[in-house]
DNA sequence: AGCACGCCGACT
DNA sequence: GTCGGCGTGCTC
């Protein structure tokens, strides 16, 4: 008897077995579905064998061949493998991360998918391949007419057997939409520059093996044209480029720059926020070897890939690579990790590379190419100052040296972006009375005012209530918003420059679907003076008329507790001071602080962030946190702040017991309260372990996993996280 | 993750 | 006397 091992999306660090009906085609990574207790579940088929230690009488059969995907290749099993192990998920949940959604969404048969697929692309003009063979074009239509409904098996078997393969193959695999409208005619790439010519020849040199670099370079030097001109070589050799960027938000632009550089080349996005239907093609364009290029978030890190030959990681030290929740998996180390596994270069792209990336450049370890120069040739560094945001003309943290430079721009018709990583109104409201502050009922946090809805909000759980008027406590009517938020900025300006067209761009104004990008247009069409808004401005937007930029409440994360704020700060900064001046007009950076000698003001001055990195490595290598040592860290929640405790002190002692008995080097720290202690009425607490290498830590943590699974629940929720992005 | 089984408080 | 709370453990 055939018996299939199954990888299945449980908690359970164990795949599953089930004998395979005779004529049912199953073989490793084919997705499957199966019965689990009373549930169908969608799985992958991890092994096959001939025997089982299950008991005859509980073993179930594979229920179905998932056929509308195509098997997982062996390389991308073993990527998943990996992932696995290294961060400590059951295998099942890191496949269900990495396969488009199939589980519920996916139908059972060609026909149920066909109507699904017309549903969801509604009257879609259909691909001219089927559109022309007659039968399957009927059998269309009358899917669209009967609007999702299911046909019949007569339907299927009315086709001519061309017509059914024709059909079978748009609905299974799908074919390549145009997926990136370019409205544009294709222009061609600027000719490159030296630097970014000798970066570009390095990485097509290195085409066919495993070859890491760092690609360095300031704001506005080019890295994406050298990116480009790379993927050219490597697509015009046969292969396929993998490109990964942070966030959505930038896919669309990035998207039309593919399109004109590599025309005729077939591109497809893949990221969290695509329909279901749309990512399963764009996954499987991929996994067929009819994409080119997949542009995506770290999620497509997954992809199959058959003929890849380059991998790209864009913004490197983005934060965003790492996975928060779930299966904690860092993107970008991911793919260095693919990379070597397929033999094939992999370029890291970054103004102002992560301290990890850099320490290994220095080492020699990554190729160290650079883009020192700006590649619009007019445009300069933008000059930086440093003003203190309060004094005698302040105005609502808008202090008169920068009231003055936007006074300034107004005049002349440039563009002005204030940033404040804070958004509402204020981020606390106090009694000038009797000392209350609005506090979150369910985190230990102070609730934010949001002057415009009328609301206290916590940022952290969501909890919302009715901005009050008089203190609860003293019943006091003079309450004072305490401290400054994009909200609060946006009046302020409003009223100091009446005159003046001001856009706020923050996570509450941008929800609309489309808001962003309204914004970015309205910006690029000279019909905004002032900008203010949040990090989210930070990133990878050429406005050309942006000649100021302000920077407010920076100083807030030199106090953080977190060891990674400063790295963080300093790569915002830079790249803050890029957004300025970035065509023929010279640009000016006010960053508004106490304290204008600290190093980092220094270095962001002298634009050298390597000097600034320089000092921060010296940091880590003192306190062996990343890149000097690895860190692994346990976070545990419950309702009972004495559950938490006891839970982490049996943990900490299991540690302990665990790296006594392996004899691995490791250092467990004593549980800890984390940096919000309690969050949406959970109490949280985590204990970290620290080691100089990688190797007793990747030892140590399946042996640790395995003794907290067995520690008694106590209403406890718990979390390894391998190589956290931060903590406090 | 579901969805069971299994022991302790307020009800028809 | 039950109905049901969710704590613990299994699912091939």
């Amino acid at each position: 008897m055939t018996i299939a091992r199954v990888a299945l999306p449980v908690a359970a660090h164990t795949a599953f077995d089930y004998w395979v009906p005779a004529g049912l085609e199953v073989g490793c990574g084919q997705m499957v579905r199966v019965h689990l207790g009373r549930r169908a579940l969608a799985g992958v088929v991890v092994a096959i064998g001939e025997a089982t230690e299950v008991a005859g009488d509980k073993l179930q059969p594979v229920r179905e061949v998932i056929a509308a995907l195509p098997p997982l290749p062996p390389d991308v099993l073993a990527m998943a493998e990996f992932v696995a192990r290294y961060y400590q998920e059951p295998l099942g949940l890191v496949l269900a991360q990495m396969l488009p959604p199939l589980s519920a969404a996916l139908p059972r048969s060609p026909v149920a998918v066909a109507a699904v697929a017309l549903t969801a692309e509604g009257r879609a003009a259909l691909p001219l391949r089927v559109a022309r063979a007659p039968r399957a074009r009927a059998l269309l239509e009358r899917l669209q007419a009967t609007d999702g409904a299911t046909l019949g098996a007569d339907a299927i078997a009315a086709l001519t057997p061309r017509a059914r393969a024709l059909l079978r193959a748009w609905l299974t695999h799908g074919w390549v939409a145009p997926a990136i409208a370019d409205p544009m005619p294709a222009l061609p790439l600027p000719p490159l520059n030296a630097d970014q010519q000798t970066a570009a020849a390095a990485v097509v040199a290195a085409l066919s093996s495993f070859a890491p670099f760092l690609l360095q370079g300031v704001t506005g030097s080019g890295k994406t044209e050298v990116y480009l001109a790379a993927a050219a070589a490597a697509i015009a050799a046969g292969g396929q480029v993998l490109l990964l960027v942070p966030e959505i938000n930038l896919t669309p632009q990035l998207a039309q720059r593919i399109a004109a550089a590599l025309p005729g080349r077939r591109t497809v996005l893949l990221h969290s926020r695509l329909a279901g239907g749309e990512r399963r093609r764009a996954w499987a364009a991929a996994a067929a070897g009819d994409a080119d290029l997949v542009l995506g978030t770290r999620l497509a890190v997954f992809t199959p890939l058959p003929r890849l030959a380059l991998i790209v990681v864009d913004e490197e030290q983005d934060a965003s690579f790492k996975q928060q929740d779930g299966v904690r998996y860092h993107g970008r180390d991911v793919a260095i990790w693919r990379a070597r596994q397929r033999g094939v270069p992999i370029v890291l792209g970054s103004a102002t590379p992560s301290l990890e990336t850099l320490a290994q450049a220095q080492r020699g370890r990554y190729g160290w190419l650079k883009l020192p120069r700006r590649a619009v040739l007019p445009a300069v560094l933008p000059a930086l100052r440093f003003e203190p945001g309060r004094d005698p003309g302040a105005v609502e943290g808008l202090g008169t040296a920068l009231l003055a430079a936007i006074e300034a721009r107004l005049a002349r018709g440039e563009q002005a972006l204030i940033f404040i990583n804070r958004r509402g109104y204020s981020p606390s409201l106090l009694c000038s009375a009797c000392g209350w502050q609005a506090g979150c009922p369910r985190c230990s946090a102070r609730l934010v005012v949001h002057r415009n809805d009328r609301e206290l909000r916590c940022h952290h759980c969501g909890h919302a209530e009715r901005l009050t008027r008089a203190c609860p406590d003293c019943g006091n009517v003079d309450l004072m918003p305490l401290g400054h938020g994009t909200q609060r900025l946006e009046g302020a300006l409003a009223a100091r420059f009446p005159d003046a067209r001001i856009v706020r761009i923050d996570r509450d104004s941008t929800q609309r679907k489309g808001a962003f990008v309204a914004m970015r247009e309205s910006v690029h069409a000279g019909e905004v003076d002032i900008l203010v808004g949040t990090q989210m401005l930070a990133k990878g937007h050429d406005f050309p008329r942006l000649t100021l930029v302000g920077v407010l409440g920076a100083d807030n994360a030199l106090y953080s507790a977190d060891f990674r704020a400063t790295e963080r700060l300093a790569a915002l900064l830079f790249q803050v001071a890029g957004r300025a001046g970035r065509a023929l007009l010279p640009g000016e950076v006010i960053v508004q602080t106490d304290f204008p000698a600290h190093p980092l003001y220094r270095a962001l001055a002298a634009h050298d962030y390597d000097s600034f990195a320089a000092t921060l490595l010296a940091e880590r290598r003192l306190t062996g946190l990343p890149p000097f040592g690895h860190l692994a860290l346990l976070a545990a929640e419950a309702r009972d702040r004495g559950d938490v405790d006891a839970f982490l002190a049996a943990a900490r002692a299991a540690a302990d017991a665990v790296a006594l008995a392996a004899a691995l080097a490791v250092d467990v720290y004593p549980p800890v309260p984390a940096g919000l202690a309690r969050r949406a009425g959970l109490e949280r607490g985590q204990v970290l372990v620290q080691s100089a290498a990688r190797g007793p830590l990747q030892r140590f943590l399946p042996a640790w996993r395995e003794a907290l699974e067995r520690l008694p629940g106590r209403r406890v929720r718990w979390a390894l996280d391998v190589d956290p992005a931060g903590f406090s």
